[in-house]
DNA sequence: GTCGTTCATGTGATCGATCACATACGAGCC
DNA sequence: GGCTCGTATGTGATCGATCACATGAACGAC
């Protein structure tokens, strides 16, 4: 008594179009068309279609589309391999955008410092046939392996134009930073340094550009600067440099940053805002419960990520850009004497 | 004198494998084997295909390869359209294990309270034939609706177990909260409250019960608990109600509810650690600027993330869970009296 | 010296869609 | 009637890879 194999199940795989057309009772071609839906159908042969589908439980398949149409329908995004949530929140707002639109999103982390890393970033989404790049750390770096692959993948930077994006948005930017740093002026603060990020970032350079220009603007000098990396810890290193030089306000590329200067301050026995008045940006959502509350440069993340996709996709009824927004908590205030 | 259109560039397509194949001197085949890098092929053939390709700047063609394979290698990222810290972290660092062994990643963000918006994101990972699916932020509705949809896709949850992964990874979290419970018990609190996540997170119902468990261990009742939405906002008005419940130490389910909790006691004019001692988990990188620096549970979320991709991808060697670790900073002291 | 094996390579079908083109039918017009 | 035109649908080639199978050469075993 030998259990034969069964001669397997009648068809373990997926239903084509060709299925559906049989169900439907017409041919490939027309299932093609309902699924891309073109004007000239009858409404009762789409009807067919669908319900033919339906029973069949019938996917399309992605790869057969984009091999026979040489279109990917996909959306690379190439990003720095950080949890932070900056980039995090714009990558998901960008997600949604683009899928909503019919498109797929892959993520490519790079290094950012190591060229190689993004090349093999950059050359995973090529090799995808990637319709467009939404680049979502902006350093120099990674915008330079992007025009020396010269793939003819389009791109669209996020909170930093690149070589297509023409300024909006880098405006976003300097604009920001002028409203932290005027802010600090206006309350009377004359010696007011600058955390900057790394210089290789765009985002960075333009912020402290900013607070050069709103500063000399004042008549004031920018030489009190000291450089991090957007983390907490090189935040209260670059603080407690600044601290030396007698500043009695900073203003942080980044709420991080932010956050470090002002343990930096505590360290140092200071009061904040007495004693030192500190400004960040980005607006993460903890900066509230900081101590004090910091006052910040809130941007809209979400915002820039959808816009990306727009823009990539050719909507350019782009919407002029969103505005920063200076928001004041408890961590300002005029300097002591 | 009319200007006649050009017959078109040459070739604007790009190089496919019979490109190649012309070029090297060999069958499209051959250069197929080059490809995925058959045993039985001459050495110096292998070269001579590698040349053409270098020449003609030959991409292989994702889409064709998936078609023929049918084999899409393409694993999906279910998460939630979140900026957090943890998710992103561990997003970033699946992305680059999967990349590393020949996969591409795509997201999908699901609301996770909407049971349609779940739905969809599955839906657009099951249309693009990923062939596994890891599940970032670990909601029951976001499991119940992966079942219901029951395509075949094997999936791997993150930080907490689903159907398929057996055992394991969910005591991490169960031993972190006994960590952290243990902790501020062993310093002498009696009196010690919980700000647990949204009770639909795997997650945040693990951390409870292993806050639960650890209690009764000592005799300690485990009635002081408040829930929260993983924010600080959050964290802030649980403590304020557990404080006035007499708490002299809270164990927050996440790093932002405690700076929330954190907020809320500097609002009541309590002094932590003196009066109120205040355990997080996560230890996200501002973890040690806080004020105080916040004593937390450290998780290696990319390890996590690594993990996921290794077990999808059936490397069973899966080392044994990587245990979390209590971090002591200055958030904790005995109590007062 | 023929046979079976293994290695190295080629030939044609195939995956599941779209594309280009053909066809059938009815309406409108001279 | 004969023409053109627009709508609705079908036929076969095609995209760029892999797969199944065939073939030719080299080599030892009997």
């Amino acid at each position: 008594m030998t259990a034969h194999s069964d001669p397997e199940d009648p068809r373990p795989r997926a239903a084509s179009v060709f299925d559906v057309a049989k169900v439907a009772g017409v041919s490939h071609q027309t299932v093609s068309r309902v699924l891309n839906d073109h004007p000239s159908l009858r409404d009762a042969t789409r009807q067919k279609v669908l319900t033919a589908m339906r029973e069949l439980n019938y996917r399309p398949n992605a790869a057969a589309r984009a091999l026979s149409s040489s279109r990917s329908r996909m959306i690379g995004i190439l990003s720095t391999s950080s949890g932070e949530y900056g980039p995090a929140s714009s990558v998901a707002a960008a997600e949604t955008a683009a899928r909503g639109r019919g498109y797929s999103v892959t993520i490519a982390n790079a290094d950012g410092l190591d060229p190689l890393s993004v090349n093999e970033a950059v050359n995973h989404l090529a090799n995808l046939a990637a319709e467009g790049l939404v680049v979502v750390a902006p350093q120099t770096r990674v915008l330079a392996a992007l025009s020396a692959l010269s793939i003819g993948i389009p791109f669209v930077t996020l909170q930093a134009s690149g070589p297509e994006t023409p300024g909006a948005r880098e405006l976003d930017q300097v604009v920001g930073a002028r409203l932290a740093t005027a802010h600090l002026v206006a309350l009377g603060h004359t010696r007011v340094g600058h955390i900057a990020g790394p210089p290789e970032w765009l985002d960075a350079s333009q912020r402290l550009a900013g607070f050069r220009d709103e500063l000399a603007q004042h008549g004031l000098g920018a030489d009190l600067i000291a450089s991090g990396d957007w983390s907490a810890a090189s935040g209260y290193r670059a603080a407690t440099a600044l601290l030396d030089q007698g500043v009695t306000a900073i203003f942080a590329g980044n709420d991080q940053m932010a956050l470090g200067a002002l343990s930096a301050a505590t360290a140092a026995r200071l009061e904040v805002p007495g004693d030192l008045s500190i400004v960040g940006f980005d607006d993460v959502p903890e900066a509230a419960y900081y101590h004090p509350p910091l006052t910040t440069v809130r941007q809209d993340l979400a915002e820039a990520g959808r816009r990306a996709v727009a823009l990539l996709l050719g909507e350019s009824d782009a919407a002029p850009s969103v505005q920063p927004e200076l928001i004041v908590r408890a961590s300002t205030a005029p300097p002591r004497r």
